[in-house]
DNA sequence: AAAGTGGTTTGATATATGTCAAAAATCGTG
DNA sequence: CACGATTTTTGACATATATCAAACCACTTT
């Protein structure tokens, strides 16, 4: 396994984290929250550019982001990378790996994060015996099903510019969910990240961020960007081609 | 919801079904394939262009394609539409539906198709009670992220040449897993829709088609396809651009 | 503070794919 | 079988994005 051994232990109950809303199921009874604390095991610390998991690892668990985070990125052996998604705080990344027992892309930190680890038998152990977990698990596999679909819409059928307010607008969107400004926020990713991520080469990225300035729908320095005008940015999608 | 009335209904149990191998965990007990029998209710048949299901649809079941095929697609009201899969024989289809209790897409048929309805309560319950059947259902969904992930790829970084040939290898492999010829097929679906799927446009997917033809990589008579040189369409993948 | 390193921006140019158009082939239907 | 409607093919041309290159900037190391 490619973990580093944990930095920190904290033996830390899902029951108590204040991330319980976005990864937990509302309306778990009290008994049921104690129950699930059997999972909570251990968190562990990375730093940027740190694997969570590798491609080809042994699955063995899902992986709860508590803070920072991550992209995950699956490398062809002709040199081909794609980016498939970056994750934040409160979300489960692994889910991949559970088809064939085999991690199916990297896990790449992309800034010091923490992560709790949930022992995929246990899981599936706890979900059989508390329903609303188990409809939670399901809803999360299947959101993450959609949002690779809207992926696909996005790269078969949008333009640079409209990828990147996609990308924009989401980012912001999570942010907010999570109390952070939606309007202004460090991108933890870099232009080739981005490009790979959506399609595009990393000077037709930057060149979209250029653009959006110019016109006054953000202020980009680098990795520094705030949102000018939301609705502006919503906007671009509407321009079909 | 959308569906047409059951066209016949058979009382159809799962264990009996020849595409069992396809759509059910292996290594079930007598009493577990007893007990998964309460869940195989209907088949109902489709016409070409039927809807399956429509996005927006309330969420009830999961369906098991007994034949024929069907496309999924996302239309955006901007008009964008993608093609996010062609589903065939022992697929299991509606799987976005879970996270929000409301289909994200538009299931239609290619062609006469049979499906068995598989009521999604139902499901869960029973695969509380048969954990081979969860984690069947797990690796499912998980499954279906994979390929989503595969599709990103192809998206964000082949050409359409790349991509028409990982089309035609898919098909081919998958109609083989039915015991079908791998080499030689009908196409079920326009140009116009393998091109949404790829992120093409469908005069690029025709002329794609007419180089492999003049390469002698295969035979292509409008929906007609005999490949004549596999590991010639394989190495395409291999010209990295 | 200087030097090095990697990331970013911008410009000039090339190219893959899109767009538009017309003809050909195929399919469905009376 | 013929008609119209739809799909497919092919060509000529347009354009969005990639490629190549250089300068610039920001961060790390010494």
């Amino acid at each position: 396994m490619s973990l580093p051994a944990p930095i920190y232990q904290l033996h830390s109950p899902c029951s108590s984290c204040n991330l319980a809303e976005l990864c937990l199921p509302a309306d778990l009874s009290a008994h049921e929250l104690r129950k699930l604390d059997e999972l909570s095991t251990v968190k562990r610390s990375f730093s940027r550019s740190d694997y969570l998991y590798r491609s080809g690892d042994k699955f063995r668990s899902l992986f709860a982001i508590h803070s920072g985070s991550f992209k995950t990125q699956i490398l062809h052996e002709d040199g081909r990378e794609q980016v498939t998604g970056f994750q934040m705080a409160g979300e489960i990344i692994g889910l991949d790996a559970i088809s064939t027992d085999i991690h199916a892309c990297d896990a790449v930190a992309l800034e010091s994060c923490v992560v709790c680890e949930l022992p995929f038998n246990k899981l599936e152990e706890l979900s059989r015996e508390i329903p609303l977990l188990q409809r939670h698990l399901h809803k999360i596999m299947s959101r993450e099903i959609v949002r690779d679909q809207g992926i696909m819409l996005l790269l078969g059928s949008m333009r640079a510019e409209e990828r990147l307010a996609v990308f924009l607008l989401n980012l912001s969107q999570r942010l907010a969910a999570r109390g952070l400004s939606a309007t202004q926020f460090q991108l933890r990713m870099s232009r080739h990240e981005i490009g790979s991520y959506l399609g595009l080469k990393l000077e037709t990225v930057s060149r979209a961020f250029s653009h959006f300035q110019s016109e006054r729908l953000i202020n980009v320095k680098v990795r520094t960007v705030e949102i000018l005008d939301l609705a502006g940015l919503q906007a671009c999608l509407n321009n079909t081609r």
